[in-house]
DNA sequence: GCCTGATAGTTAGACGCTGAATTACTTTCG
DNA sequence: CGAAAGTAATTCAGCGTCTAACTATCAGGC
């Protein structure tokens, strides 16, 4: 069974019959990986796009990485931009957010004056409860093709090309 | 071997540990995918960032989904802007940028006067060929830890996953 | 043959992100 | 001890993307 993957990758090298230099498998597993993630994505998207209070995506996803600090939770802005994948002035703007909605608090850090300790309040953590299932439940539908068999060796896969790359 | 994202899911798992309706290897799987294309996406942002000309990675993308469509290589903007995954408005910019450069032609289509098709002229074409094999280089660098058959492998599963989603 | 509704592309304004500069604090070392 | 270098968070200007109109064109029904 193909999917439309297949088609792009062998459309491409068929383009490129004589460039010994091109590796379809590795095209085609990246491409895949994009589509897959780009679904959950949308999913997400749309799961807080009608929901009545103002609360985004953004704010869960920046919530999500705080909650999913090592105990106890609690980081500075420099871990939660590094874990977001954003810049550290991205986050002092979403921080403000969450703050001004009472779902973090900042504190100074009293053994380093520079530091910022952010820590989600009683709300944060029952925001985050409210939203967190479903979001597992999309994850998991994003995968329900996959027996847990196959999710063990897709994950030893994964982990091989993850620890390749010195993380 | 264990890798960042065994700890991660651990610690979480050990969070949930009443709650069944976590499954550590879906979560394990998706994050683990985000790294890599993360690790893919600085690796090239690098490339591009120190490049003289006045030609981002941004525009490379752009030319780049319109290459790979299917011969003859054209495409209207809603075509380019699902394949990039971006709005027809962000889409229509790009292509304002790519047009003024010469490296893209705007032709309106005979059959249907609404729709624009977008062709890359020949100034375009010897631009992505500059910059892809490149590019490929560093796709594959993420992935030399895997061998031919377990490039096989993954592709299997993450083809299993891509035809349950319905693309 | 027109009106209605759908579709393609563009435009306008708001918003979030980036990179660079700024402020505040800490560490290093002569 | 005190100057210089380094680090953490924030602010700000510039820019890309998004949503929501808006224009132009096509397709269908009476």
């Amino acid at each position: 069974m193909e999917d439309g993957v297949d088609q792009h990758v062998s459309r491409w090298s068929a383009f490129w019959k004589d460039e010994p230099a091109f590796a379809p498998e590795v095209e085609g597993a990246l491409v895949r990986m994009k589509h897959i993630l780009r679904w959950i994505e949308r999913s997400d998207a749309l799961a807080f796009a009608r929901n009545d209070e103002d609360f985004t995506l953004q704010d869960f996803k920046t919530l999500h990485v705080l909650m999913i600090q090592p105990w106890p939770t609690e980081a500075t802005p420099a871990q939660l931009a590094e874990a977001a994948n954003v810049t550290r002035a991205a986050m002092t703007s979403r921080l403000d957010r969450l703050e001004s909605a009472g779902l973090v608090t900042r504190t100074i850090d009293a053994a380093d004056r520079r530091r910022v300790l952010i820590r989600p309040t009683p709300e944060g953590r029952q925001m985050w409860n409210k939203y967190i299932f479903a979001g597992i439940a999309r994850d998991q539908a994003a995968l329900k093709a996959l027996s847990v068999e196959e999710l063990g060796q897709l994950n030893g896969l994964l982990r091989k090309v993850l620890l390749s790359l010195g993380e």
